[in-house]
DNA sequence: TGAAGGATTTGT
DNA sequence: CAAATCCTTCAC
């Protein structure tokens, strides 16, 4: 365990304990780290993030819960990953209290370093993880990492905010931005959507 | 059991 | 702006 994190920078389930709406503006600036069964690990900061919460009609839990949607009815700090438009996964991760339905949908990281698998001529490295689907598409996430417990030594994790880009944002050198969601066609007045202000690594639209 | 549509991305 | 592509949900 100690060779992937120290012990101060992992984010624990009780950080996930809280509504989307907060922990959204506070994953902007986490790691997201992807460890594979080979070893390797894959670090990206988060630079983009979306809330859903249960009485948001956009939220796949506004409804009733479902096989697929049952992940987020359960305790916080675990992965809710589905597949959208037939090609493309989704990460989120599980927020709030124990049978309160809500997540928070990752739109972006900025890669510390690229995969092997990854061709970079073909596109301009930052926007290599720049969208929920190309993220997926970059780390390699599909619906075998749903339900996962966001723990060290499990295929993902989260880590806060180094201790510079908190003293950046704290003076202001660097800040969000809140605005509304992207693609849905409910709850579109609703100002869930975070990214860090000038990121060049934010999903396009 | 079938049809409609989606928290996307890419190319025309 | 439409295609790609398939799973989930809801209606019948």
């Amino acid at each position: 365990m100690e060779r992937f994190s120290n012990t101060s920078s992992l984010i624990q389930p009780s950080w996930f304990a809280r509504p989307a709406t907060e922990v959204a503006p506070d994953a902007i600036g986490c790691i997201l780290v992807r460890h594979f069964p080979d070893g390797q690990i894959v670090r990206g900061m988060i630079v983009e993030a979306e809330a859903y919460t249960p009485d948001d009609p956009a939220c796949h839990a506004y409804r009733r819960q479902t096989e697929r949607n049952a992940v987020m009815f359960g305790p916080p700090g675990r992965t809710y990953v589905y597949l959208i438009y037939g090609m493309y996964y989704c990460l989120n991760l599980v927020t709030d209290l124990d049978t309160v339905p809500s997540a928070v949908l990752i739109r972006a990281v900025q890669l510390e370093t690229i995969p092997a698998w990854i061709d970079l001529a073909k596109e301009k490295f930052h926007q290599v993880a720049a969208g929920p689907g190309k993220l997926c598409r970059a780390l390699q996430i599909d619906r075998h990492l749903n339900g996962c417990l966001l723990q060290v030594g499990e295929p993902l994790w989260l880590e806060h905010r180094s201790p510079e880009f908190q003293q950046q944002l704290d003076a202001g050198t660097v800040s969000l931005t809140q605005t509304t969601r992207i693609g849905l066609t409910q709850g579109v007045d609703l100002p869930w959507r975070w990214y860090l202000a000038g990121c060049a690594a934010v999903s396009k639209r």
